[in-house]
DNA sequence: ATAGGGTTAG
């Protein structure tokens, strides 16, 4: 089975430098380029440090304001010791400081990445009156830059007068570590116009940019540029041009400056190897590996590395054993990239354990040991697993990282784990990471997936404060509105799918065609399913179900036989939406030739759910002792759903005898559910089995059970207003109140009587009336109807099924308010329009 | 003193 790869043709080179940058120059400890040269430190200079700092306890402070106090100073920074160095820079008299031993300072302050003690050194140089020159000022930016502070390098840039080559690299250099590409190039063309004399180092480094703006137009003419200065066969700028191609995804023109380069060397190779990567041809990197190991090439870190990466896409894992034994006899295998790309391609191909044992046995374990392990748990399922490995984690002072955050919110996500989820919430808050994309949207995807679309649909609001959404952000916000129901917005994230060419996104385009149908707005599903150029099984399975949802069995059935003459085969989910949509069609007989197509013709054993929908179907067509036989022939055991499907047709069908017997077995299987009770109660009122009632409801009252709330909701400008049954707190409660009393007074007026049944509550009539009038949907009704404009179809869910009573309710709304209601409940679309509903009676 | 290739995520 071919392993998910990483995803990195989707991700565009910019996106995936620009995600660099924004952490870049939000940590410039962890991110800002250069760390302190070991060689700087070399144990030579360490025993003169020990010599000098004897030495400097003895020499008293007059001393240095005659003497040579530059030779000192210089002598501190050598040995890196900044503070003195500084120190003694306050010290000095201004006069007698030279330039070069500001100089020195200054590059200690860039190697050591001390912004602060960099800026000190500037402030001493100003307030000493010294003129910044060319050199000076070079070195000031160098030190700016350095320590990432890229804007005051600016300002000192932009003084200097006579810049030469080097100093416009160090600028054009220092926008690309930030990620400021843009910039660089605009650096790039300031230096053609001005007429400065490029060089390699010019050359390598806005190649890159170019590549990570993928301006290919560009590149490509810097590529002829350096032709005509004679870089051609400069083997570090042709690497460069090799790395452009691959990143603009022109292999064959990165394949041929490779086989014409003569002078290749290891990074040559390495690129060709990464670069096929990339471009999703893992074997062709293999060959060139091959090559290069058939050629005695000595090959490096970076190379086993890439071949291990080209092994996970290949799902070769044997080959990855074999990279394994090459590192061990290379000495590779003790270095921590190697053993974290070892762990992550061990896991990537499926095996896991070996990844632990190389996690075990690493000497040395960094965020991304831990963070490549985690996600090897998740991969496999263990939410558990991963949401222990990350505490301890914690508890061994690892710090987590981004990378890390997204994975654990994803296992937290698999796992329905919110308040692990939470933790991971606060962490993000708690050290600003919510800048992130990958962070945003695997946050608001955890938020979602245990079940709070509303506050993901915050967090993304949010979100969109500070970040630009991608088709990952769209597919899983999407879901949420669909669950809501929340239209407006959806329409709006539409908009941007337009604006932002996302439809070509599978999952968008799928979750688009879910958010119309879950809205109630079928015509516009079915359009926008049309316009998918490739429908794949989900496609298909989303509008079968939505053809289902909204009674149009015939459609559905049309939908099913499309795709498999498409050449799709229907998987069980996809027989879960058909038969489920031959019953609330009513359509007995196809629902019973495609359960007998999913067994016999596509080998699919039928579960729960496909037996919960013919029981349903022969229930609700009244084939009751027919659906009593089934669930008995069931090879599974059935589950109280199963049971209930058939007790709500006993209640259609008004079978009370067989309705006490089914509801025994529902009251075995969930004794806590009110659900049944209340309809097992409304099986006997109807039948006026008045005393059956006062006995179950004293077996109820026994019980102590609390009722699932009812709960509906509504989208009136873009926010999600939601209505609890019986709840008065909404601020506009009055008025909605008042609105459905004059409702009901005239649907009395017409000879319509409220369902009293509906209601399983001890009192009198008119208290059972007021019990009714606060069902949640006539609230999120009535408050549609008084904020939404004329003409607005009134779109309400709720979480359970519609009550008796507010389906009548809702008929004579449409009809004297003159206004479209579409309900969507727990169990289908129920569509309002002149006193009828297009459910017909299945429910 | 600046440049080219390599590891973890939704």
């Amino acid at each position: 089975m071919a392993k998910t790869a990483p995803p990195k043709i989707s991700v565009s080179p910019q996106n995936k430098n620009h995600r660099d940058s924004s952490i870049k120059s939000r940590n410039a400890f962890f991110f800002g380029k250069p760390y302190p040269k070991s060689t700087l430190f070399s144990s030579h200079l360490h025993s003169s440090y020990t010599t000098l700092s004897i030495s400097s306890s003895v020499i008293e402070a007059e001393e240095y304001k005659i003497s040579d106090c530059n030779r000192k100073i210089c002598e501190f920074c050598e040995v890196g010791n900044l503070r003195k160095a500084i120190e003694l820079l306050h010290m000095s008299p201004k006069i007698k400081i030279e330039s070069s031993t500001y100089c020195s300072v200054l590059q200690l302050c860039a190697d050591t990445n001390s912004l602060q003690d960099g800026k000190q050194v500037h402030s001493i140089i100003c307030s000493n009156g010294v003129s910044i020159d060319g050199v000076l000022g070079t070195k000031l930016v160098f030190m700016y830059v350095s320590c990432g502070d890229i804007r005051e390098g600016r300002l000192i840039f932009d003084k200097i007068a006579n810049r030469k080559v080097f100093l416009w690299n160090l600028m054009l250099t220092g926008y690309a570590w930030i990620g400021d590409f843009e910039e660089s190039v605009h650096i790039f063309r300031k230096m053609l116009d001005l007429g400065v004399e490029v060089n390699s180092h010019t050359f390598s480094s806005i190649l890159k940019c170019f590549a990570a703006l993928g301006s290919r137009k560009e590149g490509e003419w810097a590529h002829g540029y350096l032709l005509k200065l004679g870089y051609g066969s400069h083997n570090i700028v042709v690497n460069s041009l090799i790395s452009f191609y691959f990143n603009i995804r022109k292999v064959e023109s990165a394949r041929k400056l490779f086989d014409e380069l003569s002078d290749r060397d290891i990074i040559s190779w390495n690129s060709m190897v990464s670069g096929y990567v990339a471009n999703d041809l893992p074997e062709e990197g293999l060959l060139v590996f091959k090559e290069l190991l058939y050629l005695g090439v000595n090959l490096d870190l970076s190379t086993v590395i890439s071949v291990l990466a080209a092994c996970v896409n290949c799902d070769n894992v044997l080959l990855g054993r074999a990279v394994h034994a090459l590192a061990i006899k290379a000495c590779f295998d003790r270095r921590i990239t190697f053993a974290n790309t070892l762990l992550d391609m061990y896991s990537k191909c499926g095996d896991l354990h070996d990844a632990i044992l190389v996690f075990e046995k690493m000497g040395e374990r960094s965020v991304v040991s831990w963070t490549s392990l985690i996600a090897g748990y998740a991969r496999e399922g263990l939410s558990e697993g991963a949401i222990r490995l990350f505490q301890k984690m914690k508890s061994e002072g690892v710090r987590p990282d981004i990378f890390t955050i997204s994975t654990i919110l994803h296992a937290c996500a698999c796992n329905g784990s919110l308040e692990d989820g939470k933790d991971v919430h606060n962490y993000i808050k708690g050290n600003d990471i919510q800048s992130n994309l990958f962070v945003c949207n695997s946050l608001m995807d955890m938020v979602f997936k245990n079940g709070h679309p509303n506050e993901a649909l915050g967090l993304f609001v949010a979100m969109l404060q500070e970040l630009k959404p991608d088709g990952r952000t769209i597919a899983c916000i999407l879901p949420a509105c669909a669950s809501l129901a929340a239209l407006d917005r959806g329409r709006e994230i539409h908009g941007f799918i337009l604006r932002n060419d996302c439809f070509s996104d599978q999952h968008v385009a799928n979750a688009l065609v879910d958010l119309y149908v879950k809205c109630g707005a079928l015509a516009l599903a079915r359009l926008l399913f049309d316009m998918i150029l490739t429908k794949d099984l989900i496609s298909w399975t989303v509008m079968i179900a939505g053809y289902g949802m909204h009674g149009f069995g015939k459609e559905a059935i049309a939908a099913f036989n499309e795709m498999r003459q498409a050449g799709i085969e229907p998987d069980e989910v996809s027989f879960i939406s058909i038969l489920y949509a031959c019953s609330h069609s009513g359509l007995l007989n196809e629902g019973w030739i495609l359960f007998n197509i999913m067994q016999h013709e596509c080998s699919i054993a039928p579960k729960l759910e496909h037996y919960a929908c013919i029981v349903d179907l022969l229930a609700r067509t009244g084939k009751l002792s027919m659906a009593y036989q089934f669930i008995k022939s069931m090879p599974i055991e059935p589950d109280a759903t199963i049971w209930g499907a058939l007790l709500c047709g006993c209640r259609i069908h008004h079978d009370v005898k067989l309705a006490e017997k089914v509801a025994e077995h529902v009251f075995e299987l969930e004794p806590e559910n009110t659900g049944y009770y209340v309809l097992l109660a409304n099986i006997y009122s109807e039948a006026e089995k008045w005393e059956e009632v006062k006995k179950l409801r004293e077996r109820i009252g026994g019980r102590g059970l609390k009722k699932n709330p009812g709960c509906s909701w509504i989208e009136v400008k873009g926010k999600v207003h939601i209505f609890v049954s019986g709840d008065g707190s909404h601020l506009q409660s009055q008025k909605i109140k008042s609105l459905l009393n004059e409702l009901r007074s005239k649907m009395k007026e017409e000879g319509y009587f409220p369902k009293m049944e509906y209601s399983l509550i001890n009192a009198d009539d008119l208290e059972k009336e007021m019990t009714l009038c606060g069902h949640s949907e006539k609230l999120a009704m009535a408050f549609g109807i008084l904020n939404l404009p004329p003409g607005k179809t009134i779109r309400v869910t709720k979480n359970l099924r519609v009550c008796g009573d507010c389906h009548e309710m809702a008929k004579f709304m449409s009809k004297i308010t003159r206004r479209e209601i579409v309900m969507r409940d727990s169990n289908r679309f129920h569509h309002f329009k002149d006193g009828t509903c297009s459910c017909r009676g299945f429910w």
